[in-house]
DNA sequence: ATACTCCTTATCAATATGATAAGAGACTCT
DNA sequence: AGAGTCTCTTATCATATTGATAAGGAGTAT
């Protein structure tokens, strides 16, 4: 029992007519006449009512036809589900964003992808580099952003966008007036961190054992506002995204005397198939942060 | 989007593997490759996930995966429903059976078909046979007990059983002792007949008229077992099938000088399809009389 | 390293499908 | 009554689809 057939045994019993289901199916009469004789010997049962040239359906045929009409109802959803993925008009987008990229840089472009394709579901978790890739491996996110140095070997990852971590302090802090600060002046200072787990504290404990130092942790917090207001009151200093200050007047972005950069990705998982939403996701990541840098 | 192609979808699914499923399904695994990969190709849509040897299904065939499922559903509860249709386990007949055969005839023969096909449903109506045919021909009715002689030319008519009318009398009426009743000498008696409609009350018409001779009804009911109560007690007589005679005591049976039969048949629309279900109960009901006589 | 497992590609034969052309039965309109 | 038509069926043929066999290649286990 096959869908073609069905279709034509369908339009028959609509028309009660060969000739004109032929005529509404764009084929030519006699293949719908077979169709229907092919399906009534598979059934061993006569559909059709064959009287002169009225046509119509006998007790079997029309216990047929409401079968009939599920199976290309059922389909026909197939049909249009698959096309509304393919179309990008359906799908879910999955995503982790670390809190310091999810509050400025992320913003308008998900509010664009979201506006280029209304139909998408996007699902947006704010959480640390640490607990983003635990997720990314355990199914409950499609894609994370994460710094890209420190990409697992299971992921698999596309820089975007690359951004200098600067020294942050309050506008009264001496660093203010300086032209770039040596770690060994940055880690003398009491820090405002992120906790562990955020790339944001990785990469300042990186630095420390890279260069021998012991980073003084005097408050640790996840809310990126509240790091800002601390530093900004002058009980201490951090370091952040030049995107995050560029538009606070009350504090001040000093390069560190050797810059550092990171390199910002957005990774899956390499065994993980990308959907199509998510695929059109990094795409426009992509782009995005292509076009903003020309 | 193809039945087969979906079922190698669905068993591809369920066993994360194409050479499995191409075990399951009694093919060569090629062919699963083939139709999966046309499948992809249909849809623009990737459905699995090859990943070295190892096969998933993407977020695009998981969502493939439930339409596939309800669409093998529907086509497989279709196949059911016609190989019950095809096997007589599913079906109904709709017949209409005269008074005196429903009474008489007919029981054991409807307990017979039943027993014999116990999962048709069996619809009798007992009516006149002039309502029989209206129903017949209004559709409500498949099938229909009838008087052959008067079959219209809509419908057709398969005859079953040739039966006797026999003048009906009490043991102490006069005709009792007779070898046969003249219409003459029938006629000048009081009736007790069936109402209009019904073959019963034909056939005396057809002779009265035939003969020149004006009934005189005294009582008219459509209830047999009145008829053969009021004639069992002389308040008049009639004129029965011999079947219903056979086993009553307090009657008497004597046929008429020029003995009148009646072609019983079971008939239905010429141009109706006749459904499986009521084929077989015509096939039936030919049979038991054909053994009945032998 | 070698064999094995599993999916893909290539080729070929069998089958199915649909188009065109011709035919047959029945209704309709002169 | 007979021509014309309408509609379904049959016949023939070209094309497309399907599945089997054989060979290839990538990855894994022993």
């Amino acid at each position: 029992m096959d869908v073609k057939p069905l279709r034509y045994f369908s339009e028959v019993a609509r028309h009660n007519s060969f000739t004109r289901a032929a005529e509404a199916l764009h084929v030519a009469q006699p293949a719908v006449s077979m169709a229907i004789r092919k399906l009534e010997a598979e059934l061993e049962l006569t559909l059709f009512h064959r009287q002169d040239r009225r046509v119509s359906l006998t007790d079997e045929g029309s216990r047929l036809l409401g079968h009939a009409h599920r199976i290309l109802q059922a389909v026909s959803d197939a049909q249009l589900e698959m096309e509304e993925l393919r179309g990008l008009s359906r799908g879910e987008v999955r995503v982790g964003i670390p809190s310091m990229l999810g509050s400025y840089y992320f913003p308008p472009i998900l509010m664009a992808f979201r506006h280029r394709h209304p139909n998408l579901k996007l699902s947006v978790v704010e959480a640390g580099t640490g607990s983003l890739q635990q997720m990314l491996e355990a199914g409950s996110l499609d894609l994370a952003v994460i710094v890209a140095e420190q990409v697992p070997d299971e992921l698999e990852a596309c820089s975007f966008l690359r951004e200098q971590m600067m020294v942050t302090v309050a506008r009264e802090h001496p660093f203010a007036r300086q032209a770039d600060i040596t770690l060994a002046d940055f880690f003398a200072q009491e820090l405002v961190m992120f906790p562990q787990g955020y790339f944001h504290r990785r990469v300042v404990d990186r630095l420390a054992s890279a260069s021998g130092w012991t980073p003084e942790i005097g408050f640790e917090t996840s809310l990126l506002p509240l790091i800002k207001s601390i530093v900004t009151q002058g009980f201490g200093i951090s370091t952040l995204l030049e995107m995050v200050l560029r538009d606070d007047p009350d504090l001040v972005a000093v390069p560190f005397s050797e810059p550092v950069w990171l390199d910002l990705s957005i990774a899956w998982r390499r065994d993980g198939y990308l959907s199509r939403a998510n695929r059109a996701f990094v795409d426009f990541v992509l782009e995005q942060a292509g076009t903003e840098k020309s």
